[in-house]
DNA sequence: ATGATAGTGATAGTGATTATCATTCGATAT
DNA sequence: ATATCGAATGATAATCACTATCACTATCAT
């Protein structure tokens, strides 16, 4: 049985709190930020103990694991390869798609991610 | 300017036999195998120009990259979360709802990647 | 209180990938 | 054919995100 200890209670309110996709070293920073100090280990087994709870989500990027806040509805990303910023788009006609595939390949799904690659709006314009 | 060395070459006709989504150990042990000796550092470097170049593909799982043949239509992936299997599959409309989405968002789509993981048919069936 | 169980944190270890650097290759220019 | 010079090679060290270890601590049920 997993535990909502003062340490993940701290991350899980750390992450609650923003919108942002944090990894691991950003959650450990801010904390200290704020006097809170945690082991790095303790961030990663609490982060990924919260994502196992479905407390919060995460991503799988290229590098590293980012994670976010659950209470949102289901989406994915977009993700720029010029600036790195995250934005979130929703489209269930996409997962309605999948769970088709799914379905016709018996295959049972448990979950998903779709990650679109390019450059955002800012980064577009700036030609960069 | 890249250069298609001897090495290289090697290596894109390694991938280019098979249907397999080989990662960097695999691609040098099987060259090894053969008596082509190359060394790990030239295996992830001709890995990444040969994607660069589009003569292979390209596909980020949790733990590492690996690299597949490119000459066959777009295509997603299924990853067995039981048995580590990759099974491809074609959906066409998922990718103009992604185009939908890039233009609304003023996102200049340079790539993608969804992966839906679950279990695969042999391993759903033999309740694994 | 007591024991069982899970969590913590410092630190060592792991595994994929990248950097370094001396040497070699290969596509032009001669 | 040969000189040239940037790119590639390969052995190895380094990096970086993450996981394992282990002694210790906190929490919960009895």
């Amino acid at each position: 049985m997993q535990k909502l200890t003062a340490q993940r209670q701290a991350i899980l309110d750390m992450i609650n709190r923003s919108d942002k996709h944090w990894d691991a070293d950003e959650v450990a920073y801010k904390l200290k930020e704020q006097g809170i100090s945690i082991g790095i280990a303790t961030v990663y087994r609490g982060l990924a103990a919260l994502a196992e709870q479905g407390l919060i989500e995460s991503i799988q990027l290229a590098d590293k694991k980012r994670y976010e806040r659950a209470d949102k509805a289901h989406h994915d990303h977009l993700v720029c390869t010029s600036c790195g910023s995250i934005e979130e788009f929703c489209k269930p006609e996409i997962e309605v798609l999948q769970d088709q595939v799914a379905e016709e390949r018996d295959f049972h799904i448990q979950g998903h991610q779709l990650l679109l690659f390019g450059l955002c709006k800012a980064c577009k314009a700036g030609e960069r």
